[in-house]
DNA sequence: CGTTGTGAAATGATTCACAGCT
DNA sequence: AGCTGTGAATCATTTCACAACG
């Protein structure tokens, strides 16, 4: 048991940036590196990237630096991400054909068992493998095949509506692509994406003249 | 000239987030708000909200609140959106054709003038009503229509390059949908979105089981 | 050696609390 | 009365700096 005090907020987001760097250099047969070679590689200091990790562990070697296939296996267990979530697309416009298409979802652990959508006229087509379902098909597949995650593609108008239903039906977490903030009565856990916002931070960065500044995520 | 000394990254986060909320007043009609009302609305203390505000300038009325129309007007001045921002779409597989898609980018004062394809099959086509051209045409359209901004939806395997050609074409800003670190030689500002972040923060938060926690972008 | 893990110090962001305006 | 703008206090995060380890 990893005594798991209490994380900051910003340290799950480089997490992440962390493990799509680590992933690149397994790639390329790196077998091990240091705090600083990964802070290097990201903007970050050597000290901010050990104390990220050592918040879940003690994973590095003294000396040595952390080993690259270990640390992306301690990372996934981190995300949770070395276990299957079984995910279901709400939406099948520009969004969510964009998401089926994104093959890294499935390489993340991710894997999307079901697709629904309102529109007759989209419902019955196969989309990228999927055959896209009515709406009120939603609560029964969602217990019947184990669905987890949630992927909002909907228009920001319905977007409370599906989540309701989304909750109703026993999911766990939502990724949400429609720009407005979701109610959900702390029954479920939530991540934005959201293009305008992300957009109106690019330029206000270009207003400013900052360039260069160290990006960070939609996000 | 408002003192503008220095900006909490967070701040500029939350502003984007208020506009988007106050744009959804306005339609309803609504005149004036407090910024307790706006921080209830996202999950923040009303003084947060306040000082968000005060590194701009003195929006506020005191006994009465802000007003929206007025709020909203300061907010794209701040964020730059109240002039257009010609911008030119880089890759157009499936992100690529969302992002021409989403109706908001002209909204929120970006125009889309151009898309770009190295893909010879795809150049040529006319996608939501832009013609897709080669890669070779950047660099002189980038001069011949002003554009500003980069939208960067290539594989990550391609994003670097891409980069190096925006920017050496004299782009401003970039938004990157690859999921790599690019290397911008200070030269210009970078905003990233990035789905497989995004699914690990919301992995990580339902394995926590921490339900219900405050969404945040992007990312 | 080189590099980690971690308390202690420094910096940054949020909240408090209240004077002052309408 | 109701609400803003803001210094001062609190809380969170990052950086420093160094003992301990292979």
């Amino acid at each position: 048991m990893t005594s798991r005090s209490k994380i900051p907020r910003p340290t799950v987001k480089r997490l992440s940036l962390y493990l799509r760097d680590l992933e690149s250099r397994r790639e390329q047969e790196q077998q091990t590196i240091s705090s600083q070679q990964l802070g290097d590689a990201l903007g970050l200091t050597d000290a901010q990237v050990r104390k990220d990790l050592a918040y879940f562990g003690q994973f590095g070697h003294p000396g040595i630096g952390y080993h690259v296939q270990e640390l992306i296996a301690e990372l996934r267990k981190i995300f949770g991400t070395d276990r299957k979530w079984s995910a279901a697309v709400v939406g099948a416009g520009n969004i969510g054909r964009a998401v089926m298409a994104y093959p890294r979802f499935r390489h993340k652990g991710f894997e999307i068992v079901a697709v629904f959508d309102n529109n007759p006229n989209v419902i019955g087509q196969v989309i990228s493998g999927h055959r896209v379902r009515p709406m009120d098909d939603l609560p029964a597949l969602v217990g019947a095949r184990d669905i987890k995650i949630g992927i909002l593609a909907v228009p920001a108008e319905t977007a409370q509506a599906v989540t309701d239903v989304l909750i109703d039906a026993g999911i766990l977490g939502i990724l949400n692509f429609a720009p407005v903030r979701l109610d959900v009565r702390d029954a479920v856990s939530i991540t934005s994406v959201d293009f305008s916002v992300a957009l109106e931070q690019l330029a206000f960065q270009v207003s400013l003249g900052l360039t260069g500044s160290l990006d960070e995520q939609e996000e």
